[in-house]
DNA sequence: AAGACGAAAGTGGTTGA
DNA sequence: TCAACAACTTTCGTCTT
């Protein structure tokens, strides 16, 4: 995924991110898709020798996770044609179809109903269609090793989505999953862990610039301030100030910062309120930016061209 | 009166024995 | 499995605008 500075239409927000697999461009800040027929026909392979290729290629219909079945459904049949075969084979087919019974509604239903929550809850929160495509892939692969058994759906569903978020740069906070899903935050962070550590997926720790965007147009500063906020976080991080720290903090904080400079002043109180986080934890990630990065600098400057 | 500041005690999660 | 630990929160009193 490539990320380009490019204002969106919609919301104003500056960032919108590139995903090659759908072949659309998303807006970070209100989800806004924006080029959806945009293909990309090249192969995500590469092909070296024969067998390789054997392996790599394929095609097919195109399959969806959002769907119960990924629209590969298959019936063992249904249809007249079985009463032409003889009781034996007749009884054969009547035990599968039994069986598939058996395995497929269990698993069915409990998809179907987590579907339509996950479906719900990302349009709650108007995630884009590749991140609920991701949830979704989570899911059924949770309910297929078992993973929901003991847990809510509700909640593994809210730990998928959070998971999805996460992997594809666009994240939300613990705090809004929790208001869109109706799930304790302790319990999707529980169950959220659970289900990647099972599953065996790969996050990376969020990156506080991820949060920028968001929070910057909620509290309505203009993409200049936003741009600030970035080039500050930007330094924060060389200087290591960010490892350890809540990413949404150091977000919350450099926007803060970059709101002073820009003549946009917040005070720590909204900025707190939309990053989910409370003045105090501001007030100490911004010290230490005051501190470390020569930030005095540029205020001092600020209000020296006030006086003039 | 509202916002900013900082100290102190409490909470939940991670880590390492 | 338990204790130490860091980050973050809550609460509250004080200072500044």
């Amino acid at each position: 995924m490539h990320q380009y500075i490019k204002k969106c239409p919609e919301c104003g927000g500056i960032h919108l991110v590139l995903n090659k697999e759908k072949g659309e461009m998303i807006c970070r800040d209100c989800g806004l898709v924006i080029e959806e027929k945009m293909i990309d026909f090249g192969q995500e392979w590469r092909e070296f020798d024969p067998e390789q290729a054997d392996k790599r290629r394929r095609t097919g219909a195109p399959s969806t996770w959002t769907k119960f079945d990924r629209g590969l459904g298959t019936d063992v049949g249904q249809k007249g044609d079985i009463y032409q075969l003889k009781s034996k084979e007749r009884n054969k087919f009547f035990r599968l179809r039994k069986w598939q019974h058996r395995i497929s509604t269990a698993i069915e239903r409990n998809l179907k109903l987590a579907l339509a929550e996950l479906k719900r809850v990302s349009s709650y929160l108007k995630l884009p269609a590749s991140v609920e495509e991701e949830a979704a892939r989570v899911y059924t692969l949770a309910v297929q090793r078992g993973l929901v058994r003991g847990r809510s759906m509700e909640s593994v569903v809210a730990g998928a989505l959070y998971a999805a978020c996460r992997r594809h740069e666009v994240p939300r906070t613990l705090d809004e999953l929790s208001e869109a899903s109706g799930i304790d935050k302790k319990e999707i962070g529980r169950t959220y862990r659970f289900i990647t550590r099972e599953l065996g997926i790969r996050i990376l720790p969020s990156n506080p610039v991820d949060y920028i965007p968001r929070f910057a147009s909620a509290l309505k500063l203009n993409a200049e301030t936003q741009s600030k906020a970035v080039e500050i976080l930007e330094k924060a991080q060389k200087e290591e100030l960010t490892s350890g720290r809540g990413p949404t903090g150091i977000a919350a904080a450099s926007l803060y910062v970059a709101a002073l400079i820009n003549n946009e002043k917040r005070t720590q109180r909204e900025v707190a309120d939309v990053a989910g986080v409370t003045e105090v934890t501001i007030r100490n990630r911004y010290k230490e930016l005051l501190r470390e990065l020569d930030l005095k600098d540029e205020i001092k400057k600020k209000f020296l061209d006030e006086e003039e």
